[in-house]
DNA sequence: GTATGGATCTTCT
DNA sequence: GAAGATCCATACA
């Protein structure tokens, strides 16, 4: 992966993302579904503008932005667009090809990667990794399948801007968060 | 099958 | 002091 891939439109490179590859350590697997954020709507952590949390999705374009949600979960996501623009695609879920026992071990039941608090737990992904890069970092995201059939859908989650079609998931994939509605 | 509530922490007001 | 891009256990139909 180059960093020119996240230098995009936060939209394009959300799509592009669903069958890319996300590892860590022994750890992997392909991505299955994403959701973009754009400093423009107020669903995005950057739409208040550069604070101490927010400050990584205005920075360079490959970076890993790693939160905490609910007190309890780390949800991993990708900073995007150029440098100065605050956005990101949110990682939702993913299809384990690798490192499968020690995602068992770390999630202790047999539902490993589909879920954004789910995956960071099996991957172990914490808040250590936030503002590391996706391109040599401890958390890589590599090329994939970008033949992979994709349908776009609205984002999950969240109390704003929740008509924007900016969930993207592999058609008919059996490790999405959730069944596709309609 | 759907519905509800608790866990627990970072950030900003 | 409140809100939140979640997950899971439990209750009920």
């Amino acid at each position: 992966m180059n960093a020119g891939f996240f230098a995009r439109p936060v939209v394009e490179v959300a799509r592009d993302l669903v069958g890319c590859v996300v590892a860590h350590g022994p750890t992997a697997g392909v991505i299955v579904e994403t959701e973009a954020y754009h400093e423009s709507e107020p669903a995005c952590h950057a739409y208040v503008g550069r604070t101490a949390r927010t400050t990584v999705l205005f920075g360079t374009p490959g970076t890993a932005y790693v939160y905490r949600s609910y007190g309890i979960h780390a949800l991993l996501n990708a900073v995007c667009e150029p440098e100065g623009v605050g956005a990101a695609v949110l990682i939702r879920a993913l299809e384990p090809v690798s490192g499968l026992e020690e995602m068992r071990a770390r999630r202790g039941r047999d539902d490993l990667c589909n879920g954004p608090g789910k995956l960071t737990q099996a991957l172990g992904v914490e808040l250590a990794e936030n503002a590391t890069s996706l391109l040599h970092g401890p958390v890589q995201i590599h090329e994939g399948d970008s033949r992979m059939p994709v349908v776009a859908g609205v984002r999950i989650g969240i109390t704003k801007a929740v008509e924007l079609p900016w969930r993207f998931c592999a058609r008919g994939n059996p490790h999405v968060s959730r069944p596709w509605p309609r």
